[in-house]
DNA sequence: GACGGGATCGCCGGGATAATTA
DNA sequence: TCTAATTATCCCGGCGATCCCG
């Protein structure tokens, strides 16, 4: 198989070893490691031209689910629709949630994993916990700003753009 | 100060696009960014990741590492893209940078050792510190003049012309 | 810190363009 | 005066959080 094209890099010697110590069968290398760990979808071999499909659609089974269910429109207000939907892409990838929620304005930080952080980064950012979730985020915005984050965060996360556009818009 | 004792490895392009996207500030080493992404606690002494002394003839090694990176596609204002570009060409080589540094317009001076200099020499220039440098640039400029400025120091510090070009029309 | 939701309006950063000077 | 270079005002879009309303 022709080698795909590779580019190095420096790691410590404690994380060289972590990636090791997380080999799950002879041969893998460091590279498939990584994107395990960091669950980046596992771009099969270098054939497949188009961008994964089945990645997307897996990922937003929950978000899909949610937006069918009409559980969203049954919310009253844009803050109970807009904190169902946080826990909801929480919990269909709590890693890819992780790495995205660093997303912040121009002084406030949007997502945090405590309540002092968000308060000490703002006045009044009146933060409320997302459920199943050990974060917290800014509530104190327009509701195009909450649009506006989810969107952001669901971009950061690799969501598709159409699933985007419907989820933010159904806030 | 001594390095670290660093071990390397090989990731596809994708992956190391990935990671040079993730990171956080300027000079951040893969290493960190993995770290941060992986969860894996910061080891101390992560701070200040000194980058090779450029010896006589590499000079650009590092300069082209920003470009193939992405680092710098991933800012989304020209005054990020600017900053970044200095932060690196200081890195590169600081001895370079401090003599080529004293470039200057009609009245207002470019670059200084402090923001208080940068603002006596004209009205509202908006002056920004460099990381990892001791130096400050001006940035109440139009983006034809940012690319002016960097193309100017970056020949007086003695890069080669499509390099200089590469680097300023990516701002 | 205790009413909650969120629209409205004030502020700020980015940088094009108008103004100024050589 | 006309042009080219440089300055820095000022507009625009985005963000924050006060404050009004149900």
């Amino acid at each position: 198989m022709p080698e795909k094209m590779m580019k190095t890099i420096e790691v410590d010697e404690e994380l060289y070893r972590y990636i090791a110590s997380n080999t799950r069968h002879i041969g893998e290398s460091a590279s498939d490691i990584l994107r395990r760990l960091l669950k980046l979808e596992n771009q099969a071999g270098a054939a497949a031209p188009p961008a994964a499909p089945a990645a997307a659609g897996v990922q937003g089974e929950g978000v899909r689910r949610m937006l069918d269910s009409g559980a969203l429109a049954a919310q009253d207000s844009a803050i109970e629709r807009f904190m169902t939907i946080l826990s909801v892409l929480y919990r269909e990838n709590p890693v890819a949630f992780a790495q995205a929620s660093d997303i912040k304005g121009r002084k406030r930080i949007y997502f945090a994993d405590s309540e002092a952080a968000l308060l000490a980064a703002g006045n009044t950012t009146k933060p409320r916990a997302i459920e199943g979730s050990p974060y917290w985020v800014i509530t104190n915005t327009n509701t195009g700003r909450k649009r506006n984050i989810v969107a952001q965060l669901m971009a950061a996360m690799g969501y598709a753009h159409g699933l985007i556009e419907r989820v933010s818009q159904s806030i």
